[in-house]
RNA sequence: GGGUGGUUAGCUCAGCUGGUAGAGCGUCGCCCUUACAAGGCGAAUGUCGGGGGUUCGAGUCCCUCACCACCCACCA
């Protein structure tokens, strides 16, 4: 083996030998095992929240595959609609071009040919994390065949009457110029005005005042309303306002809407550019008056001399003459929130216009029952609770989006303005009886991204085909993504899984908490504390990675700062950690329900374990030469032999509970301290007695030799679905040792802790070796002994099961302890003044004769003794209290008593020890 | 307005059904002992956010307050 554990070196041709030989492929012959990808954004870059659930997923996949299950990891890659659009546009404004200077076909084609540029960036991507995707099934969300199931599953839910068209309200971005779902609005709360304005009555009697956010609106009025219970104002209701400036003639009408108790407790009503009004004029059969272009400047409803100015511009212009005439009574400070799109952060308006909708509540209901039926589980099970607040309240879905890239919805019109949903224009003519004479005219729009997405469990496995994949892996086992896309993803997967396979898509949801900086904040490119997952792993320089953050930025002069913060924060740069080390970060931080403060320096300590892991593995190889020298033969099996095997195996234990509950934290803590603190602090030390002495036997050397073979062999499976490379390096040296032939680990069988047995005698002794060892270590520690120097150790009060301990495990102690000699003090003999370790009964002496400093020895004593007497203490207290000694249970009482008499035991032993320190410190 | 999560060692975080406060990193000693200095051995470190309650016993259960995140819905 090399002697210098090289990541880089050894994952890349690691991996192209996976997928070369097909073995991501489903092969199992046990139960099948799914797990469909979150899919990317295929003109994207995987960020470490991608690192990081693809961590867990690939380590679940890997642990599955490995216990013989059918297993299929389903890859694939999103259109991304509105994002990917905008790269696009973005490219052609750098070449000082527009979207609408080409056809559509023409963008299309030129999004098309973007996707193929950049879609391979992510795929490399997944390559150096090791995904054990199947890549013979890579799917992309505009394939022909996704395609076929978005068009087949939007003409079924059209004539089942669940998909309709529709003229009203929607969230409309003037900037990218389409509407959008609800959850695709972010509210941002702002410092507004409240502007209280006069409307007079159209008879001349006085004015009333109304207070809003948004004046410009007001050339939209078609009404004023107030509480119907309001007796301020009941005499008003059924009057009419002179609206100002349009100079309309506009109701007073009773709602109960209205608040009388917010402002004056009139509200003016627009209901062609407010949900709320919009209700209210659906309910008093009010005019609805837009008075916005679709890039939300005011259009020719208004007075001419507002026509074409921009919204705000309107709004100043509004306010500005309503003052003039005396009609703005006064403008308060006002904190309310602005709705925004998510995409391209303008303001959004409320506007009118045609689209389709998904009527949602039909299939909301399944889903909710399948959760609540435990068909499908919330992993941590808090999240169920969000699930079902927003679906019990869900609205219908806005699916059609004014853009170009995407699903084109399958309509077409007449030039009478009907509707024709069908699969294509000849099934919708052959449908209807719509001869070639009849012009039809295909709806421009696409469908939201995520009718596309929802698809996704059944359409990458072939739906609407009736395939084997389908049948075998549908409903999948586990999704894994971020509570970020509950609503959009998870919750509409679960709607149109139930709907068209009649089954809960997934059996399980595990929810991930987002990785954020170690500062707590989000990674985003305009913080510019993103980092690339790939730069973790190879490192990266400093004036790279400067680059890297500050070019591209949609907004530039942000980056001097971030340039100085990256700069303070990585003077070197990022030195790489290789691929396992990072996963095993991932898995090590992934504690349940909340978000992950990554910290590098983390990274790097799990560098340093597979370091360890190496050097172990260079030791073992080192121990065994080669196969010949194992040999056969007569082998005998050591009691550390035996220990390791068992420590093992309550490992296992360990990682198989932790797993079931995806505690991938537990999992990674209970195969990190196995490895480091059991296998190479402990057993690989007490090889070393038996393989380094010239006088053990050849049957004693064999079976230490055999069992260190298994025991490295059997922790590279272990480890393998969280560090699948360097354990595979390993595995490939160490399996012919240990009388494996298979090609790869990932393809061996886990271990089980069925396959490693409890040991309780095993345990025993070694629990007994390792005290004695740490025993004598403290000693010399407290008293600056050089671990060279070898020691005179003496017994006392040493019981005959001491005596024959000492004795079998005497190579152990003598060589971990450092032992020069070992006697034991006949009961009655007088002890020699020494430093003192203690084992219950059984005192370990040093003798300081010449070796040890007494006056050390004195402090650690009292030290130890005034710990000793301050936990007595808290017995003592405990076992008075007869409460406590009456009502606690009986095991409980009992081990206070024992770790009483125990505490007492010791102080004893250390207050004997202390005297006789004493006295020879008093005698120099 | 409704909801969720959090507050434990200098930092980042574990602590299951209440029963001796843990890990990693960092810190401090002593060691280049032929797997490993990316290491070995040893050590120190906490009024578990505040207050109250239940209990023999509370980091853990209940109430309350404070602060920090986040989600949903919003009265113009």
């Amino acid at each position: 083996m090399e002697k210098v554990y090289a990541p880089h070196e050894i994952e890349r041709r690691i991996y192209e030998r996976w997928e070369r030989n097909g073995w991501f492929a489903p092969r199992g012959t046990g139960a099948p095992y799914a797990i469909a990808i979150p899919p990317p954004n295929v003109t994207g870059t995987l960020h470490m929240g991608h690192a990081f659930q693809h961590t867990l997923m690939d380590t679940l996949t890997r642990y599955h595959r490995m216990r013989g299950d059918d297993t299929l990891w389903q890859p694939g890659t999103d259109h991304a609609g509105i994002a990917t659009q905008m790269v696009v546009e973005r490219q052609l404004n750098a070449e000082g071009k527009k979207r609408t200077d080409l056809s559509r076909d023409e963008f299309v084609a030129r999004v098309w040919q973007w996707k193929e540029q950049s879609g391979g960036t992510i795929s490399a991507q997944m390559r150096r994390l090791g995904d054990s995707v199947d890549w013979s099934r890579d799917r992309f969300t505009m394939d022909a065949g996704l395609s076929r199931a978005v068009v087949e599953v939007f003409v079924r839910l059209y004539e089942e009457g669940l998909i309709y068209r529709g003229k009203r309200l929607v969230n409309w971005d003037p900037v990218l110029l389409t509407a959008v779902s609800d959850l695709e609005v972010e509210q941002e709360e702002v410092e507004g005005n409240l502007w209280h304005l006069r409307y007079p009555l159209a008879d001349g009697s006085g004015h009333v005042v109304v207070a809003t956010t948004r004046p410009e609106t007001m050339l939209g009025d078609t009404a004023v309303a107030v509480h119907p219970d309001d007796e301020r104002y009941r005499h008003l209701v059924g009057k009419q306002i002179r609206l100002p400036l349009a100079e309309r003639e506009i109701p007073i009408i009773a709602d109960s809407y209205v608040d009388a108790t917010f402002g004056s407790g009139c509200v003016k009503i627009t209901p062609a550019h407010d949900f709320n009004d919009y209700e209210v004029g659906q309910r008093h059969a009010l005019p609805m008056i837009n008075v916005f272009t679709p890039r939300a400047a005011m259009n020719d409803e208004v007075p001419p001399r507002f026509r074409g100015l921009d919204r705000f511009e309107a709004r100043k212009r509004v306010i500005a003459e309503l003052e003039a005439a005396g009609l703005l009574e006064k403008v308060e400070k006002h904190k309310h929130s602005v709705p925004k799109g998510d995409r391209s952060g303008a303001v959004l308006e409320p506007y009118l216009t045609d689209q389709w909708y998904v009527k949602i509540a039909p299939l909301a209901a399944p889903a909710i029952a399948a959760v609540e039926e435990g068909r499908t589980r919330f992993v941590p099970e808090n999240w169920t609770n969000t699930y079902f607040q927003w679906m019990r309240n869900i609205r219908d879905w806005c699916v059609s989006r004014q853009l170009w890239w995407g699903h084109r919805i399958p309509a077409w019109y007449d030039d009478a303005g009907n509707v024709y949903v069908g699969r294509d224009e000849p099934d919708v003519r052959a449908k209807h009886g719509l001869g070639a004479e009849v012009a039809l005219r295909r709806d421009e729009d696409v469908l939201d991204t995520w009718f596309s997405s929802a698809l996704w469990p059944f359409s990458t496995l072939g739906w609407p085909d009736k395939t084997p994949e389908l049948a075998k892996f549908y409903p999948t086992s586990v999704l894994v993504t971020g509570f970020d896309i509950i609503f959009f993803w998870v919750a509409r997967m679960m709607m149109m899984g139930l709907k068209f396979m009649g089954d809960v898509p997934f059996r399980e949801v595990y929810i991930t908490g987002l990785i954020r900086d170690e500062h707590g904040e989000k990674m985003s490119k305009s913080k510019g504390n993103v980092i690339d997952p790939l730069d973790i792993i190879d490192g990266i320089d400093l004036e790279a990675l400067v680059a890297k953050r500050t070019s591209g930025l949609m907004q530039p002069q942000l980056a001097p700062q971030i340039e100085k913060n990256t700069r303070k924060q990585f003077p070197e740069g990022i030195p790489p950690h290789g691929t396992d080390a990072l996963r095993f970060t991932f898995a090590a931080l992934a504690a349940p329900s909340h978000d992950i403060r990554f910290d590098l320096q983390r990274v790097a300590g799990y560098r340093n374990f597979c370091n360890k892991l190496w050097n172990a593995a260079r030791f073992v190889s080192l121990s065994l030469g080669d196969a010949a020298s194992i040999g056969t033969g007569p082998a005998e099996r050591s009691l550390a032999d035996r220990w390791i095997r068992s420590r093992f195996g309550r490992m296992l234990e360990q990682v198989e509970n932790a797993l079931r509950e995806y505690r991938f934290d537990y999992v990674a803590a209970a195969l990190y301290e196995y490895t480091w603190y059991e296998f190479c602090d402990w057993y690989l030390e007490l090889t070393k007695p038996i393989l380094q002495d010239e006088n053990a036997s050849d049957a004693a050397k064999r079976g230490t030799r055999q069992t260190l073979a298994h025991m490295l062999e059997a922790l590279q499976r272990a480890l393998h679905p969280i560090m699948p490379f360097i354990t595979e390096e390993i595995w490939r040296f160490v399996a012919p040792l240990a009388g494996r032939n298979g090609p790869t680990v990932m393809l061996e069988p886990y271990p089980t802790a069925q396959e490693f047995a409890f040991d309780a005698e095993a345990e025993r002794e070694i629990e007994w070796v390792r005290n004695f060892i740490l025993g004598v270590r403290q000693i010399r520690s407290g008293m600056d002994i050089a671990p060279s120097k070898k020691l005179p150790v003496i017994l006392q009060n040493a019981s005959p099961e001491d005596v024959a301990r000492a004795t079998q495990h005497r190579a152990y102690l003598d060589r971990l302890a450092g032992l020069e000699t070992l006697d034991i003090l006949p009961s009655g003999a007088t002890a020699p003044e020494a430093a003192t370790a203690l084992m219950g009964e059984l005192t370990i002496l040093v003798p300081l004769a010449g070796l040890i400093d007494a006056k050390a020895e004195v402090e650690r004593l009292e030290k130890l003794i005034a710990k000793t007497r301050d936990e007595l203490r808290k017995t003592h207290t405990k076992l008075a209290n007869e409460k406590f000694v009456n009502n606690a249970p009986k095991a409980v009482v009992d081990q206070e008593r024992e770790r009483q008499a125990e505490f007492q035991r010791t102080l004893t032993s250390l207050e004997t020890q202390l005297a006789r320190v004493r006295r020879l410190l008093d005698r120099t």
